[in-house]
DNA sequence: CAAAAACATTAACAAAATATAATTTGTTCA
DNA sequence: TGAACAAATTATATTTTGTTAATGTTTTTG
């Protein structure tokens, strides 16, 4: 019998994946459309409203965010509708609800 | 009677100082050296140890963060002893274990 | 005192992030 | 069809970060 495969990732490695998702939220913006789309679906429209961003910076920023797989859309027509894809940025954004907004 | 002075800072305050906070931990070596503080007191010789890093880098983030008050120093002759100086920093910093490191 | 150890600071340059404007694509509907 | 709306993309000027190397400061110790 061998061993399974331990996925004994190192310190080093686990702090270069974490910074590197971790990125996308240091930046008001960004942090900004995470915190709407963790309380629920939302279309660029919505986002570009309720943030006050233009409408270049909200969609350059979702479309980053996408392609490293934060967020996920979905499209309905004329409309664009995005959401977080990743459990894990949702266990975040609420972690930091708590800390940091009290 | 006057109501008190409401700290009711919008939502894209509280982005704008929580992303400013989230920057010093969006970088694999500032991140790895607040995990090991996390784990208590650390002189700058042990933090290049653990890393792996030079001198010079970390010696600059952590004066960055020191700056910024996420951590803090106390001078015991040749040795400077760094430790988490916010709170916040700890909780988050322990948020992100329960999160990324299971 | 002089050398060594521990840490801090500065300068300089490449690489990456930010923001704006302009253009493009796709969809609806009169 | 074409005007209006929603969103994406591209180009780009500007700023910020990341990194290395070199030098400076303070404290200890032989």
């Amino acid at each position: 019998m061998t061993l399974s495969p331990q996925t004994t990732e190192s310190l080093a490695e686990r702090c270069e994946t974490t910074a590197a998702l971790l990125k996308n939220l240091a930046h008001p913006l960004r942090l900004q459309l995470l915190c709407h789309l963790a309380a629920g679906e939302k279309s660029v429209g919505d986002l570009e409203a309720l943030s006050g961003a233009s409408q270049s910076l909200v969609s350059q920023y979702l479309a980053r965010m996408r392609r490293e797989n934060l967020v996920q859309c979905r499209k309905d027509g004329k409309f664009v509708w995005y959401s977080v894809a990743d459990p894990k940025v949702l266990q975040l954004i609420r972690a930091l609800h708590r800390i940091f907004c009290p």
